[in-house]
This record gives C-alpha cells, structure tokens and sequence, in this order.
DNA sequence: TTCAGTAGGTTTATTTTATAAACTTATAAG
DNA sequence: CTTATAAGTTTATAAAATAAACCTACTGAA
C-alpha cells in the first residue's frame, strides 16, 4: 500500500489518517484550534516551509476541514477557518494532549492547561463510552467487522 | 522546525507527534490493538515496505510504546507487544476511529463496530471532562500557557 | 516616486524519506 | 538438496520535505 491509498481503505482511522495524517497537519490544526488563522501566522508559528503550509491547507480545504475566506480586499488576503467538521476533530487533539501529558511532563507539569469553563476546573481527556458514559479501557472491548461495509 | 526538533518542543501534541507522528506509524498501532503481534504479520496486513516496519517498529520500542520479545528460539523470532504506555494511547486511536465513522461511514455504517462488554453496548468514543465528567465541547474551553513549564 | 514592508503564496534546487525489490541468516520440512 | 518461513538488512529509485529566492498586489514613509 502507499501512502495516497490510505484514503480508500474500509477502516476508519485509515479515513482519518488520509485527511490529518500527513507531517506537520496536526500541527497546523492546533494551531488552528488555539486561534491562528492566517498563513503567516501559522508558517512563523512552526517554522516550517511555506511550501507544505500552502498544501497541508489545500488538502484541509479540499476535504472540508478547514474554510479559506477573505478577509481583506486590496489585495485580497485569506484566513483560514475551522469548519464543524474541523472542530470535530477536538477530541483527537484532546487525546494526543493527554498522552504527551501522561508521558513527557515534567515536574512543574504539563506546558498549557486545559480549562473547562462549564464546570470551573482545570481537566485532561477522558475517553468515555457514548452509551453508558463510563471511561472505556481497550481491555473491556471487543471489535466487530461489518462485512457489508467492506466492499473488498 | 524540522520534523526531528518536534520532540523538543513545549507542547503535549508536538512530544506526542514525534512518537507516532510518522507516516505509517499510527496504522501499525491499530494492528497491534488488533491483536497482531509479529513483523510479517503487520508487514503483510499494511503492505508497506519491510524496511518501513522495521524502523517504526524500533523506533516505537525506543521510545517505550511497544517490547520486542523473542516468542521461540532456533532461529529466535520476535514478537511486538504494546505497553502499558503504548495501552494509554488507546483513546488517541479511538478519536480518530470516531472522526472517520462520523464523516466517512458509507449507507450500511462503519467498517468496524467497537464493543463496550461492560456496558454491552457498540460504543462510540465520547471525550469527557476528567474533572466533571461531562462531554467537552471546544467552545466551553480555555487554554493557559505554564511559563514555568516553557523553558525556550 | 521610489523604497521598504506586509501578506499569501509559487518556484527552484537540494536533502531526506519512502518505496520496491532483492538479499541475508537461521532453521524446518519434504 | 530444494523449498519455505520469519525477521530483518541492503540497494536503487521515486516521492516528499526543506530552504531560499521569487512573485504579485498593495500600504505607508522618505
């Protein structure tokens, strides 16, 4: 398999992977999610080429992640936007956050704290099950394959 | 920024990306919670180079996410097993399972059901608050930035 | 009215990665 | 003594990333 097929495989994170999976993309929704918005703004932010900042918010683009808009005329500038789609991609970034916490904090802790503004407390990312609200270990699941929803 | 500078940055997303960030890497996990376990076995699920799986594989054994174990001797052969480390970053799969099931699921439904044998339900992952335990939504968080924890 | 600066890119050349295919080592089975 | 398996490594080539320069369209200052 390479890389560009990804997108075609019957499985979710493969889906997933082809839209958000590529170097530095993630880095770029951050970035997105802590309020950037203009190119500039996000090639100075990681200091990366220009070249892949301009494709990573095409792709993002193309697959609805992202919105380009105007926000000046003469000469017309662009800002990008998070679409709910985009923001739907909270929780992945939410996770990622938990387990560089977990793992790679040092002893002042964590470098940017998350507030929850509903219920007043600082908070890390709690996988819980849609159906009965209780956190899920991978211990206490099972996968299913759905022969119908793979059509290879 | 070079992708190799990632893991020094002050960000939980950033130390966590120069982990799994890589290309391929994030697919190999999913066979591992799949329960596959050997070098052929992963190679041949993802068809990807040898050469790929080789070095993901070490590198995700350096950093602790995986152990490599000889499960029989003359020839020894090796076995990948996650860690608890590598266990933690089973929510991370999850989100990105639950963002392809809502944006890329087909007429006949995901792929793949996730089964909550507690509960004993088909789940969906839910990102809650660690604190509340309430669903998150971006819109009702803040971030604040630990100078402490900045050293740059 | 020319010069520097800003924003959002594109182009070009070079380095790094990914990929495919062949090869290696150690062994068992036929 | 040939084929097969597993877990890689090596080699050559293709694709992607990176750095740096360039382009377009303006604004504001000298």
């Amino acid at each position: 398999m390479k890389w560009h097929e990804l997108a075609g495989q019957e499985c979710s994170i493969a889906r997933t992977l082809a839209v958000i999976g590529d170097r530095w993309t993630l880095m770029i929704l951050r970035d997105l999610f802590l309020g950037a918005s203009r190119f500039e703004e996000i090639q100075r932010s990681l200091d990366i080429s220009r070249t892949i900042v301009a494709e990573r918010l095409t792709l993002l683009e193309t697959k609805g992640v992202v919105r380009r808009l105007a926000y000046q005329q003469k000469p017309t500038r662009y800002k990008y936007k998070l679409t709910p789609k985009g923001i739907d991609l909270y929780p992945v970034l939410m996770a990622l956050v938990h387990w560089g916490d977990q793992h790679y904090a040092t002893e002042v802790g964590p470098p940017v704290i998350h507030h929850h503004q509903r219920c007043g407390h600082d908070f890390s990312a709690v996988l819980t099950c849609s159906e009965c609200g209780e956190p899920v270990s991978p211990y206490e699941t099972e996968v299913r394959f759905v022969p119908e929803a793979i059509t290879a």
